[in-house]
Formats: structure tokens, C-alpha cells, sequence
DNA sequence: CAGAATCCTTTACGATACTG
DNA sequence: CAGTATCGTAAAGGATTCTG
């Protein structure tokens, strides 16, 4: 069995995939490298993102283990979220990642002008 | 401006994630690492992918420039795709992944279940 | 076998309004 | 300000069928 074959077929590595296969995880974790943060903050450093997807992001994220919840107690109310040791362990790949964007991310668009002017469709 | 506001502004990065942003991209990316592949054998590679959406995904990568379809004259059909060398580019991130699966797969699985055990719902 | 076409279900995401 | 609820749209994904 091959290297390939066994990260195919091994359920803990399509988990893995599964925790960047959406639009947000992987921001909110980035969002989240330099400490806690609380909710309203975490929307302005995103951008683009509404509450209530962050609210879900965040949930899914505590599902998995990647970040903790603290509720300061008072009014008005403070909570914070930040990553667990777990979601700090994914810092590393994340960042593998954005690098890449910063080296190769204009071919990307680059390409995607070139299909754009060829094909007149954007799968 | 802090590197990470760069990065989550940029609209490389967000670009970026957005390969990896479903099910499928990063799968077939690594199922093609060691060089091309005819669909039929991908889809035994991968596994639990249907015929329609690998051929989507197939698409969606080549429209990025990542992928590139070749193919060979008369019948049957035969057809192959493989990485561009920006694809292969992509790989060494993708691996960092695999490698963090492998160490921590078992935690976020850990963190499902006790989850599940305590807020009987799955977000 | 490649892959396009069709139909269907589920889910992600967004806008808005409301509660503590 | 944090979080939930509701509604609506768009896209992803799956199953099936058909053609070159």
C-alpha cells in the first residue's frame, strides 16, 4: 500500500481535509493566531463575514476541538474565543498555506483569466 | 499593519483557501501527486467520489491551473489529467496537512465525541 | 470509458429581526 | 454585544441516464 493510497483511505486525514472544506475555518483559526479574541473584533478583522456564520464557524470549531469558549461574567456581556493547543497545532500548515498564496496566488489568477477568455465558463 | 491583517486582507489568501475551500480539491490534488491519472483509476483511488463530481472537480482545477487534461487519440477514450507544474507547487502545503492529520486525527475525533456527548447536536 | 444532462437533497451562506 | 430564530438563495454533492 503507498503512501498516497494509505492518507486516502485513512479516515483521520479526510477529517483533516474536511476541517478547510469550507469558506471560513481556516480564516477564523488564522484570525485567532495572536491570542483570543472576542466576536465583534474577530468580524472586523475578517471582513465579509456575518454574524452569524462567524457564530456557526466558531461552533464548528469548538465541535472539533480547535478553539475554547470564556464568558466574562457582567453586562454587557464579554465573551472570547481562542485556539486550544489543538487549534494552535494547525497554525503551522495554515501558514504553509498562506505563504504559498503569497508566491503563487497571481498565477492562480492569472489562469483563471486565460480559462475565463477561452471557455466562457466558470466551473 | 499586522501580518496577519495583511494576509486575511489580501485577496491572494483568501483566494488561496478558497482552493481548499470543498470536499474534493485537495483530495484529488493528492491522489495526483505521483503523476497522471485516466479518471476511471482516480475514482478507485479516492474512492466514495461519484463520476459527475469528480469530473466537476476536474474542471474547477483546470479552470485554476492546476491541473492539465491530455488526450489520447481513438477509441476507446482515453484520457488523462495530471498536475501542471503550479499544481505540484501546491503539494508540499497539502503533505504539511496529511502530516498534521496523521498526528492529531485521533484529538479532533476525541473532541467529536465528547461533544457529542454533552451538547447532543453536531453544528 | 469519458463526460454531459437531468433531477433531487442537503447544506452553506446571507439578511433580518429578536432576546438577554 | 452575544447569540438565536427564521427565511430565502445559491451552490455542492449524489444518483441516474444517455451519447460519442
Amino acid at each position: 500500500m503507498t503512501a498516497d493510497q494509505s492518507l486516502l483511505a485513512d479516515c483521520r486525514a479526510r477529517l483533516a481535509f474536511d476541517l478547510l472544506a469550507n469558506t471560513w475555518n481556516a480564516v477564523v483559526i488564522w484570525a485567532l493566531r495572536d491570542g483570543p479574541e472576542r466576536p465583534g473584533r474577530l468580524r472586523e478583522r475578517i471582513g465579509g463575514i456575518s454574524p452569524k456564520v462567524l457564530t456557526e464557524t466558531l461552533s464548528r470549531l469548538r465541535f472539533n476541538g480547535l478553539v475554547e469558549r470564556r464568558a466574562h461574567p457582567g453586562a454587557p456581556p464579554r465573551v472570547e474565543y481562542g485556539l486550544t493547543e489543538l487549534g494552535r497545532s494547525l497554525l503551522p500548515p495554515i501558514e504553509a498555506f498562506g505563504a504559498w498564496a503569497f508566491r503563487h496566488g497571481d498565477e492562480v489568477m492569472a489562469a483563471q483569466e486565460r480559462a475565463e477568455s477561452t471557455d466562457h465558463r466558470r466551473p
